[in-house]
DNA sequence: TTAATATGTAGATATACTTAAACATATAGT
DNA sequence: ACTATATGTTTAAGTATATCTACATATTAA
């Protein structure tokens, strides 16, 4: 009895009710994904530098870094007039790996 | 001078690239991802038994099993009158790894 | 063939998202 | 203090998405 309910609490706690939700809709979104992917190479990137990646507006792709970093999939970091951005690799992988394992109890 | 512009390629080719964007984007809606906990305790569904549980109307449930079915993120099989839609596990799981392993390569 | 049930499709509307232009703020240098 | 540079915010327009109603298709039973 307490199991049961112990695992429906699991199930409402799990990552496909809460956080992912976000996360997912950051990451459907090509212009956030190439973005994500210019840190391939390089740590970090102030905005002009990615700006100047794409074709899209300096205030559009502000836009864009600012809603990765609520959803916590960038963080940034002030240095002078300047602003740099990178990846939360970690917070990724283990959201992502929350996610698998929540697919996992499935039928 | 090769092996840059085949890292380049391998970039281009990345999951963060292609069909993961539409994996994002069917994953991003809070009704697909409850549809999607609904097979956490039975394996396959017919459409009316799915939208008995959401105040949706039946065709907007409809709307979304196709999508996820697009997305590969469902599978359907033809009972008589009935369909009956399924989780495919394994191919949400290896998409999920793969993005997990191209974060991996960022820096 | 007709009726009933299960599901899908088309068109319309309402909401949300992406984008850009104009404006605002913050920092560094003169 | 003034100017230039870097970034963020606001507002508005265009586009995409979610949803519903009405209609269409497919299957089964009488």
């Amino acid at each position: 009895m307490l199991k049961h309910v112990k695992s429906k609490m699991a199930v409402k706690s799990s990552c496909l009710c809460c956080e992912c939700s976000e996360f997912f809709s950051a990451m459907a979104d090509k212009t956030r994904q190439e973005i994500i992917m210019i840190f391939v190479h390089q740590k970090e990137f102030c905005v002009s530098d990615i700006a100047s990646r794409f074709t899209l507006s300096r205030p559009t792709i502000s836009h864009h870094l600012n809603l990765m970093k609520r959803s916590k999939i960038l963080s940034s970091r002030k240095e002078g007039k300047e602003i740099f951005y990178s990846v939360n690799k970690s917070y990724i992988k283990e959201l992502l790996t929350s996610v698998a394992n929540d697919i996992d109890c499935c039928c």
